[in-house]
RNA sequence: UGGGCUAUGGCCAAGAGGUUAAGGCAUCGGACUUUGACUCCGACAUCGAAGGUUCGAAUCCUUCUAGCCCAGCCA
């Protein structure tokens, strides 16, 4: 990791003057749905600044509302961190320090700090003021501390109904910051704890919790996002008035937001349960899950959280940036073969009957390392629909059109001379030519060849299905229309094409598509049958159609 | 109209008084090419605005302006 920033200068200082010996850090999602690609700075961050400085990471579920926390999702979220590499020293739960929170609370009640509030949500809204007038106090704010210790008790032991009363910091109902105009610490509520069960009827706020959590666990630089600059002194207070022997720093950098896509957790959860997507994996969301089963790679990820940066500013970014990386990536990487995704087929009139040959050659050019495979070649042949046009429309057109002559990469020149037509008009095949002196690899250069273009012979090709995706939204930004009508209805397209047969895929693999993109082995992939998704499309500077 | 934060090219983002204002994405030219890919060349900003301090400011001061966040018994 090079970049520097402001929380490693935060970080090296602390260091320096000796205030901690490493940084502790953590990430602490609530398990009320999976990660996505903007959380992943957050993780990396957290991550590699403790490896970095000699400290470690914790992962925390902060799972203080039994209602939004669901089991899945905890497993979910210790399978999307693992894919990203970052290790967590402890697996950890806010709701392990249930008893030690209701503690630390009753230390306020005892201090004066906290009272029971018997006023209605309603009223309580109402009590608070605004944003330019100061709230009034609550008429129970100075009930005695003998009373409220009582009360809160009693709060705990479930004698009141849910909503009935709730536990409040005593700080200033007046403060200009909204946060601490007597913030609520605990609320009751019945529900059943996907870890504690049914131990507990009063739960904690994530105002007063975390920072609990946080300083429990000793961790020194707390880092969050920039909506909770706000709640820093509120934080700070509850370190401080709770007694906490160490003091964790919260520090706030500005959230990954990434352009037109959609990542909030009541959407995805639309989605999936109105059937648009089919699932949180599916390839066309950037949750974590989604990409992995789309094909990207983690690595990619990781490279692409050292390129955006992190700045202390709220920015957006566009996904190309993600998906040039990802290019970049398995550019390097991925092995390269060919594949026809839109078939038509071409008849080599003057290549023998019967007769298949093969030519060895390496998966990649610059990389021989990653092997080789026989590229077969015959009479009957695949090519791609938009490699053929019947009559060459300008000297731009570098693909193949009747009476012209294209090299087919890795086999032959071939040239069309004829077209046969279905009764619809689509095109039925192509008859062409081969000239046998022009073998991939002979040398041969008496003539300058229309272009190149990808092939697979047909008696040897495995027949595959591929999944071509694209933003599942059009102008997802415009928040006057619903997203069901903001759906792209191209977003997800299903082919049926061809992969070379001397090709055998590994788990999960992905590959380079000569001249159409990166494709990987879905999840619905047996041996029968393989099912390749569209990482991303190659680059193109192709302007015509396509 | 209260409080907090942020403002560098279409997007992300370096930069912390003296640099020709990094780099990446995108875009537009062009070279090369057995991927119209890759690679390679080239084009593309005076730093939200206005004043001020200084020999010298994106970097310091002042005043504006714009955007984001906060009034859940969510996190």
């Amino acid at each position: 990791m090079e970049n520097r920033n402001f929380i490693r200068t935060i970080i090296e200082d602390d260091l320096r003057t000796g205030k901690h010996d490493a940084p502790i850090t953590r990430f602490p999602p609530e398990p009320g749905g999976l990660l996505h690609l903007g959380h992943a700075r957050a993780i990396i961050l957290n991550h590699s600044l403790a490896e970095e400085y000699g400290g470690y990471f914790n992962l925390r579920f902060d799972d203080t509302n039994p209602i939004k926390a669901e089991e899945s999702f905890v497993q979910g979220i210790q399978k999307d961190i693992a894919w990203l590499g970052c290790h967590w020293k402890h697996l950890l739960f806010a709701s392990d320090y249930f008893d030690e929170m209701y503690h630390r609370a009753m230390v306020l009640v005892k201090k004066g700090l906290a009272y029971v509030c018997d006023l209605t949500s309603d009223e309580m809204r109402e009590y608070r003021g605004d944003l330019t007038s100061p709230g009034t106090n609550s008429p129970y704010r100075e009930r005695s501390i003998e009373e409220n210790i009582q009360l809160f008790e009693a709060m705990k032991n479930g004698e009141f109904d849910d909503g009935a009363k709730v536990l409040r910091a005593k700080i200033d109902m007046a403060s200009p910051n909204m946060n601490m105009r007597d913030p609520i610490i605990y609320r009751i509520q019945r529900a059943t704890h996907h870890n504690t069960k049914d131990k507990w009827c009063i739960y904690p706020m994530y105002d007063f919790a975390h920072p609990i959590e946080d300083a429990i666990e000793g961790i020194t630089h707390s880092l969050c996002s920039l909506e909770f600059e706000d709640h820093r002194p509120l934080y700070d207070w509850f370190v401080k008035h709770c007694e906490m022997e160490k003091v964790p720093r919260q520090i706030e950098f500005g959230k990954l937001m990434i352009a037109n896509q959609v990542t909030g957790k009541r959407h995805i959860k639309r989605l999936v349960d109105d059937g648009i997507v089919e699932g949180w994996d599916d390839p066309r969301l950037i949750t974590l899950a989604g990409l992995r089963r789309r094909g990207i790679p983690p690595q990619a990820i990781h490279e692409f959280i050292k390129a955006i940066g992190l700045p202390k500013s709220q920015g957006l970014t566009e996904i190309d940036m993600f998906y040039e990386i990802v290019r970049d990536y398995l550019s390097r990487e991925a092995r390269r073969i060919m594949s026809v995704v839109d078939p038509i087929k071409v008849i080599v009139t003057n290549y023998p009957e019967g007769k298949v040959e093969s030519l060895e050659t390496d998966y990649h050019r610059d990389h021989e390392a990653l092997g080789s495979r026989k590229v077969y070649f015959g009479k009957e042949l695949y090519i791609e629909r938009d490699d053929f046009i019947e009559e060459k429309p300008n000297k731009k057109w570098k693909r193949l059109a009747l009476g012209i002559e294209v090299r087919l990469m890795h086999g032959y020149f071939i040239k069309a001379n004829d077209v046969f037509y279905n009764e619809d008009g689509s095109i039925k095949e192509i008859h062409a030519t081969y000239d046998p002196n022009t073998q991939s690899g002979s040398g041969f250069n008496e003539r300058k060849p229309n272009g190149t273009i990808h092939f697979v012979e047909a008696s040897t090709a495995k027949e595959v299905e591929i999944r071509l995706f694209e933003d599942l939204v059009d102008n997802f930004e415009d928040k006057t229309i619903p997203i069901e009508d903001k759906i792209n209805p191209n977003s997800k397209i299903v082919k049926t094409g061809y992969i070379e047969g001397d090709v055998k895929p590994k788990d999960k693999e992905a590959f380079q598509f000569t001249r159409l993109g990166y494709f990987a082995l879905d999840d619905d992939s047996s041996e029968e049958k393989f099912v390749f998704n569209r990482v991303v499309e190659l680059k193109s500077s192709f302007k015509v159609k396509r």
